[in-house]
DNA sequence: CGCCTCGTTGAAACGCCTCAAGCCTAGTGG
DNA sequence: CCACTAGGCTTGAGGCGTTTCAACGAGGCG
């Protein structure tokens, strides 16, 4: 078996992702139509180059990135990746979260960048060393594009992390956290239209959403309490009243009432 | 004289940005080699094509990104823009900050995006169409190149900042501020090696790393007491210990001792 | 059954925010 | 040239809220 930085290569196989998928014909995971994937098919064949692997990844299995080959491109297939940086007295933040169809592109980068690719759970990641990917972005034009737009919607959507992160108090970042879920997640089948599943516990919101595990755990109830969600599990999220979490997120709960 | 959404385009002239721009023969004001501009020329020939357009911003000036035609790349010349957020109650928020060399692509954003770009200090753009941008795009491969760098770089340099906003305290991301200026500015004649020239007021400060300015304003006379900083001026940093500094960017001053 | 982790709830304290006032510079008009 | 105003920066004092510390219950697993 093929293994590589302790991870196995064989361990991946097209149907454990049949759960939370979209059914496109292509069964790489990833949302939109022109994805990579089916760009590395048409561009190379079927038989990928050496060099683009598919990696299962446990939950807490961390890719260290620099021992990564190549300064790859990593496309998030299935789960929930994050880069998980970690200040010197043990704060843990949660600085990006990929989900399936994101791209973390470690090729060209300038500088060092502090922090440890995590699976938050069980994932897949296909693995695309630079050459790989060079070649494929000249080679296919619907793959460029479709990479720099997905990476420019993924930045934009930073932004608007940042603006909960700065501003928002703990209640509005978790109704925008909740959006954010509901709009970047696949609804799973079986789930109503208004139900989100969090892929993840407490500590890993509050690391994302800069909290704590309680003030996370204590705006859940809250927004329990007021009748805006439910929660039939600690990760199971109906929303029961749209309009009113859709205006917490959007600074509906200030601090102070103010002057 | 042509205008657009209140904007001169003749209002700007080359001379202007001498004062604090790289030296490339070019002066279009960006900092690497490969910049869009130098491809522009190569491709399009000296006379740009329409849909191609400097403009000057005076500071506070907004660019708002619905009446922009054609969904187009900005490239920041001069100065500084930022994304700004306003939440309903009044709450500010700087989401992105923009200098020069970098790239606000507006093209193929799957969702609007909340936010005014606003020029912070008297700046230049240059503004591209899509469609413009997109020639450019597949007709050079150093332009494509460059630009998939560039985005790539502001996006992990995004995630630096989500990782200040979201569990550092006032001080550590202060100083983190100084170091993330004294990285991305270019250095002004005259000043010392360790000087850094903050181009906007402490509201600005405040609101990109999600402060008040009176927090703002006590973390700068706290790490001047320490004589870790000190402040010639209110908008002139000199860093004395930079190793500390560094040190309190890293985590170094944590809420509590903790046990 | 014991152990560990996770989520929740409670109580207290520290710290940032809020409100307020004073100082300084810059711009304006007399 | 100076009085006057306006805006930004700084400093002070107090309150509220998140953090911190702590305990409890539920679930998973050896």
């Amino acid at each position: 078996m093929r293994t590589m930085n302790g991870l196995s290569a064989e361990s991946y196989t097209e149907d454990q992702d049949a759960g939370n998928l979209c059914s496109l014909e292509h069964s790489c995971g990833f949302h939109s139509q022109n994805c990579i994937c089916a760009a590395l098919r048409t561009t190379f064949g079927i038989d990928l180059p050496k060099g683009a692997h598919k990696y299962a990844l446990a939950t807490g299995q961390e890719l260290d990135p620099e021992t990564l080959p190549n300064s790859p491109v990593i496309g998030i297939l299935t789960g929930a990746v994050a880069i998980v940086a970690h200040l010197s007295d043990g704060r843990r933040t949660i600085t990006g979260l990929f989900l399936p169809g994101d791209y973390i592109n470690l090729a060209t980068l300038q500088r060092q960048f502090d922090g440890t690719i995590t699976a938050l759970t069980p994932s897949a990641v296909q693995l695309m060393e630079y050459p790989v990917f060079e070649k494929l972005l000249s080679r296919s034009d619907t793959a460029r594009d479709h990479f720099i737009d997905q990476t420019n919607n993924f930045l934009f959507r930073l932004l608007d992390h940042s603006n909960d992160l700065a501003k928002k108090t703990p209640i509005e970042r978790i109704a925008a956290f909740i959006f954010e879920l509901k709009s970047r997640m696949l609804p799973r089948s079986g789930h109503q239209f208004n139900s989100i599943t969090i892929p993840f516990g407490r500590r890993d919101i509050a690391d994302y959403l800069g909290l704590q595990p309680e003030t996370v755990s204590r705006g859940f109830t809250t927004l329990t309490n007021e009748g805006v969600i439910s929660l039939p599990e600690a990760d199971l999220v109906t929303i029961e009243d749209v309009r009113r979490l859709r205006l917490i997120a959007n600074g509906g709960r200030p601090r102070k009432r103010g002057a």
